[in-house]
DNA sequence: TTGAAAGCGATACCAA
DNA sequence: TTGGTATCGCTTTCAA
């Protein structure tokens, strides 16, 4: 492997030169930085990060902690994050809580605190107060996006707004007998989404005047099969159906509309049903939704911390995304 | 933050005895290792990475090259990878190519060869002859998950003979007019998927002495929708109606089926639906499949590179993952 | 503008 | 079983 002394004897400086010259440092002659670049070109050199890392105390990696991949929000925050660090030349480095218990102290201890990243984002991860006090003790910048964590800032969207808007949707449709599907609360991730979603929910409910029933209320996993299952039994057990379908996440809102279709009956003849994200598969089911952008959260989230490592801002402060209503073919008011 | 010094001198031993203890190494008394121990997690030490990694040549992780995160195939290989990875306390760093052409090298050259990891796995990607040359230069061993790459070696299934049996098993029911709904070959990527898939159909189309009608012969990009929409307007313009689709991915074979409910027909009745993969969905949906079980090819991966890297193997070979014919509702006789 | 040399924080060899 | 010390490859003063 060359190093960045194979690079000094090529070009005839010294190594001190070649690293300023590579990294685009000033005070190096026009020439000076050609010969070196030309040289380094040619013998492939590229700096080891370690001993960068060691030297500068910079990784120019960020880690990025996720409850598991399998979700549609986690993957395209994921590349929006993505997209940010590598418009700054930082890699990526995946900590996956996926499934077991008890790996997370070890990825927590193990990798996160080993100083191999700058910065960490955390999806929907609820640090526990001790895990909070030793990642304030590494320095790294962290934010949470998808929920909060007492004393760190955080990327989010009003998600007792969202679902406010979603369901008075409904309502203004003319819809009363609207089933709500709410996601669960998992240990060791936050529960705004689930708590505040719900809120909203009810708060429309409230406001017009309408109760929810127990009977019309569902639980599911965010994702397609639990909501197609819960849907298909509340379809087959309850007299009276509901008109329309509120539900936290679209995976869920598509799963219930199979299981609408399952059941012999139509969107939105049947029962109209909305959701939250704006799916990449939202358009080909025609699925009305509150859109939250999970890649601009993402990005964003990584510029903050961007920026702070910088020093073009000096402590990260929350940021609320901003939400929007897509009107598609999945709503209609009651026949 | 807490360095190995302080660690020393709070155990009253040399750093080389800290370093020691805490790697588990031998030759350090019971009672030394002890008290390291406790003093090092009393001050919440843990190593750098940048400097052991510069001591020893060493990174602790592996970087994975994938195309994207929004296929289901791709993300179950990296959590597989991941898992194995965990196993192994090593660190997972991602480099998403995703979209933007141009950045391929940027990702190469800025991340990948910049000796940030021990090994790298490929999902799908194929590597030019260059890019060969420059990871060969690394020394780190490289295995590619998905597809072949000359001179790499590679974890793979048959994709011909699984496209093959998907095939031969809608002959046996006694299909004869069978749609063929094939990936993409794109730019960058390996193209063994869609090639020798497309081989195995016209096999088994072949071997049964049946034509493959260009009416009935469609493309989609791996996903759900693409396949919708083109299933969709294969439906409404063919004159004569296949009775049967094999489809390259099950993404793709469920968007058919909706497209085939969409169009008020119906999965078996009027046409027989199966894909590859064994998706998560695969079981909701009740599509009969071939299963190639992505997560156990990304933790055989991971686990052949881990195996090179601790000296337990000389040099990777390739190896062959076994799929299985999972026979589920979306398959039946015609009728 | 350039170079010499002192770190950065561990590991690993050689003595003790 | 332990400690001293050179070393890993690059960055960064400080002088020249």
């Amino acid at each position: 492997m060359t190093g960045i002394d194979d690079v000094a004897r090529a070009s005839g400086v010294s190594t001190a030169t070649v690293s300023r010259a590579l990294r685009g440092l000033p005070n190096v002659s026009d020439a000076t930085r050609a010969r070196v670049s030309l040289a380094a070109h040619e013998l492939g050199y590229v700096a080891s990060s370690s001993a960068s890392g060691l030297a500068t105390g910079r990784t120019l990696a960020m880690g990025v902690v996720v409850p598991s991949l399998d979700l549609w929000f986690y993957s395209t925050v994921i590349e929006g994050v993505d997209s940010a660090l590598r418009a700054a030349s930082y890699d990526l480095i995946l900590f996956n809580l996926g499934g077991r218990r008890g790996d997370r102290e070890r990825v927590f201890h193990r990798s996160i605190l080993r100083k191999r990243t700058d910065a960490l984002i955390a999806l929907c991860i609820d640090f526990t107060e001790d895990e909070r006090k030793q990642l304030a003790s590494t320095g790294h910048p962290t934010i949470v996006v998808g929920g909060k964590v007492r004393g760190l800032p955080h990327v989010d969207i009003d998600e007792c707004a969202a679902a406010r808007q979603a369901t008075e949707h409904l309502i203004g449709l003319g819809h009363t007998r609207i089933a709500h599907l709410g996601g669960t609360v998992i240990e060791g991730l936050t529960r705004e989404v689930t708590d505040q979603r719900r809120r909203g929910y009810l708060e429309a409910m409230a406001n017009a005047g309408l109760t929810p029933r127990d009977e019309l209320t569902m639980a599911g996993d965010f994702d397609m099969a639990s909501a197609r299952r819960a849907m298909t039994e509340l379809l087959s057990r309850s007299s009276e159906r509901p008109t329309a379908l509120y539900a936290d996440s679209d995976e869920m809102a598509m799963g219930a509309m199979l299981a609408i279709t399952d059941a012999g009956l139509r969107v939105p003849d049947d029962i109209s049903v909305i959701g939250i994200d704006d799916h990449d598969l939202a358009e080909s089911f025609g699925l009305t939704t509150i859109a939250q952008e999970p890649f601009a959260q993402g990005a964003l989230a990584a510029r903050l911390l961007l920026d702070e490592l910088g020093g073009r801002t000096s402590r990260t402060r929350s940021v609320r995304h901003p939400v929007h209503l897509i009107e598609r073919a999945s709503t209609a008011p009651p026949r």
